[in-house]
RNA sequence: CGGGGCGUGGCGCAGGGGCAGCGCGUCGGCUUUGGGAGCCGAAGGUCGCCGGUUCAAAUCCGGCCGCCCCGACCA
C-alpha cells in the first residue's frame, strides 16, 4: 500500500550523498543558486528555518540579558590589521572595495569576513569604567569570505549568522561567558534541531584566528565527516590591546578588558538537511519546521462539508501550531503527501468525506512510525501536540545513536589512522599534546582533531607513546 | 587549487555543419480526486558568453564564465 520507494528527482541519500544534499536543498525549495559565483539565494522556506533559529536564539539571549545593534559592513584596511594573528587567518579570504562610484578610495575596506575589527574600537569609546562593564552586544547579519570552492548552505561566499561580542572585567567572567553561550548552542542544536554534539576546545591548531582558545561543537554527518556547528572563542586581551579596549577598575588602575565572540551561522540549515533527511527528501524537527502540520484535505471539491471542516480545524490548531492548509485544486492527495514530504514537514493530517462520518482524522507522521493513525477530531489537538514531541524525540534519538555507534575509541596508532581514514566517525584517542604528534596524525588520514573534551586523560599518547595530556575527537570534516 | 563531468523552452534530457526536438511542467477546456490523474487544444528557446572558421555554426576551433562530482584548503 505505501509507496515507499524513492521520491522521483532526487537521488538515493546512500548511494551519492552529495548529490542527494543538493537536490533535496533545491527540491525542498531552501535555497536557489544565485547569478554571482559561490552565493546562494536563501528561499522563503529556507529562510523561515533560520528565522525558527532567531526566534529561539533571541528568546535565549532575552533572558541573559545581550543587546542586539548593528556595525558597519566595512572595515578599514588599518583596523583589520591591528590584530597581527587575526588579519594573517582572515586576509587571504577578504573582499576588498576599492573604488566608491569610480573614484579610488584613500584607503581600501573590508567587506567584514567577521567584525572583531570594526566592534573592538566602538567599544574602546564607550567603555571608561568597570561600571560599563561587562558589554554583551550581538549582531545579526551577514559577513563575507572569498572560498574557492562552494556548497549550499555549508560554504558560500557570503553566510548569514549572528555574531556576538562581549567585553568583561575578569578573564574567569570572559570564560564564564564563552560557556554559557555555548550551552546556549548546545540546546540549540540538541533540543531544537535534534542534532547531538561533541562539546569540548578546539587544538591550538583550529582555534579562531586570534582567539586565545576556542570552544566548539561538533556534528556528525551520515558520511562520518564531522561539521562545525558553533563556536565561542575566549579572545583574551588579544583584541583589547590590539584596539585599546581599557577600563578604569576600582582599584583606580588602568586595565585592558577580556573579550569573547561567538557565531553560528546558516551552515545549520545543511546540518539540519544531512542530518534528518532521507530517501524521500527533507525531514524537519517539529521545534524549527516552517509548518509542522499540512493538512490535506480530500475529495472536498464535490464534498464542501469536507473543506469547511478542514478550514474549521486549520483554525483551530494555528492556536498552538504552525499549520498550512493546503486546498490547491490542482494537485491530487498523492502528489501532495509526497510533495509535503519531499519538503520535510513532519506530520500530515488527512481529512476526506469517510473521515468526516466517522468525526476522524487521520494523522501520519513524516517518518512513517505508526502509520496512518486515525485520531477522534474531538481530541485533535492533544494528538497533534504528543505527535510533534514524539516525532522531535525519535529524531533527536535516531541521531543520537548514529553519533554514539560512530564515535569509536582507538587505543593503537594503526587502528586510529585506519578508522580515520575510512571516515567512521569521530575516533577518540588519547594525546600529548605535541604538535608533532598531531600533524602526524593529520598527514597520515587526512583528518583533524575535532575536539578536545573535558573527558580526563589517561595512558599513553596514542602517537608518541609519552603520558597522555588529553583526549581529542580525530574526524574527516566539512 | 588539481582531476573528471556538464551548460539546448521553467525542470530533466536528446540532437552534433543546412526546419531546434522529446518528456515533465505551464496556460485553456472537459472529465477526475484516500499515495505523484486522463483526454483535447495552446503558449514558450538570441542552444552559457565572447571571438574565429564557413555560403551557412547549437554543432567545428580558441578563449572566458558558471555549476556539479572527487580530492587538497577553510564556518
Amino acid at each position: 500500500m505505501e509507496a515507499k520507494e524513492a521520491v522521483k528527482e532526487i537521488p538515493r541519500k546512500h548511494e551519492s550523498l552529495s548529490e542527494w544534499y543538493t537536490a533535496v536543498c533545491l527540491r525542498a525549495e531552501l535555497v536557489d543558486y544565485a547569478p554571482v559565483r559561490g552565493c546562494m539565494v536563501i528561499r522563503p522556506y529556507g529562510w523561515s528555518i533560520w528565522e525558527a533559529i532567531q526566534r529561539w536564539l533571541d528568546g535565549e539571549f532575552r533572558r541573559t540579558g545581550h543587546q542586539t545593534a548593528a556595525f558597519p559592513l566595512f572595515i578599514p584596511e588599518s583596523f583589520l590589521k591591528k590584530e597581527a594573528e587575526h588579519v594573517a587567518g582572515f586576509a587571504p579570504q577578504v573582499a576588498w572595495v576599492t573604488h566608491g562610484g569610480d573614484e579610488p578610495l584613500g584607503e581600501r575596506l573590508a567587506v567584514r569576513p567577521t567584525s572583531e575589527a570594526i566592534i573592538m574600537p566602538m567599544y574602546a569609546k564607550w567603555i571608561q569604567s568597570y561600571r560599563d562593564l561587562p558589554v554583551r552586544i550581538l549582531q545579526w547579519g551577514s559577513v563575507v569570505r572569498w572560498e574557492k570552492s562552494t556548497r549550499l548552505f555549508l560554504r558560500t561566499l557570503e553566510f548569514f549568522w549572528h555574531e556576538g561580542h562581549t567585553a568583561h572585567r575578569t578573564a574567569e567572567e570572559a570564560d564564564e561567558e564563552c560557556r554559557l553561550i555555548l550551552d546556549i548552542y548546545r540546546r540549540l542544536l540538541e533540543g531544537e534541531l535534534a542534532i547531538p554534539v561533541l562539546v569540548g576546545k578546539k587544538p591550538a591548531s583550529e582555534k579562531f584566528a586570534g582567539a586565545e582558545w576556542t570552544y566548539t561543537l561538533e556534528a556528525l554527518m551520515p558520511d562520518g565527516q564531522a561539521i562545525q556547528a558553533g563556536t565561542s572563542h575566549f579572545l583574551g586581551q588579544h583584541f583589547a590591546r590590539a584596539f585599546n579596549v581599557k577600563f578604569l577598575d576600582r582599584d583606580n588602575t588602568e586595565k585592558y578588558v577580556w573579550t569573547t565572540s561567538w557565531a553560528v551561522t546558516t551552515r545549520l540549515i545543511g546540518a539540519l538537511v544531512l542530518a534528518h533527511g532521507d530517501d524521500r527528501g527533507l525531514f524537519l524537527p517539529p521545534r524549527i519546521a516552517p509548518i509542522q502540520v499540512v493538512i490535506v484535505p480530500i475529495r472536498f471539491e464535490d464534498t464542501p462539508a469536507v473543506l469547511e471542516r478542514a478550514r474549521a480545524l486549520a483554525a483551530q490548531l494555528r492556536e498552538r501550531f504552525r499549520v498550512h492548509l493546503d486546498d490547491r485544486e490542482e494537485y491530487t492527495p498523492g502528489w501532495k503527501f509526497n510533495e509535503w514530504e519531499l519538503r520535510g514537514v513532519p506530520l500530515r493530517i488527512e481529512l476526506g468525506p469517510r473521515d468526516l462520518q466517522q468525526e476522524q482524522a487521520v494523522l501520519v507522521a513524516r517518518d512513517g512510525e505508526g502509520g496512518k493513525r486515525p485520531v477522534p477530531l474531538g481530541s485533535i489537538e492533544g494528538a497533534v501536540a504528543a505527535e510533534l514531541e514524539a516525532v522531535q524525540r525519535r529524531m533527536f534519538e535516531r541521531a543520537r545513536e548514529f553519533l554514539q555507534t560512530h564515535t569509536l575509541a582507538a587505543t593503537s596508532y594503526a587502528e586510529a589512522t585506519e578508522l580515520i581514514r575510512q571516515r567512521r566517525g569521530f575516533v577518540r584517542v588519547q594525546w600529548c599534546l605535541d604538535q608533532s604528534c598531531e600533524d602526524r596524525l593529520r598527514e597520515d588520514t587526512g583528518g583533524f582533531p575535532r575536539v578536545i573534551p573535558e573527558e580526563p586523560p589517561e595512558g599513553t599518547c596514542v602517537v608518541c607513546g609519552q603520558p597522555s595530556r588529553a583526549v581529542v575527537y580525530f574526524a574527516r570534516a566539512y
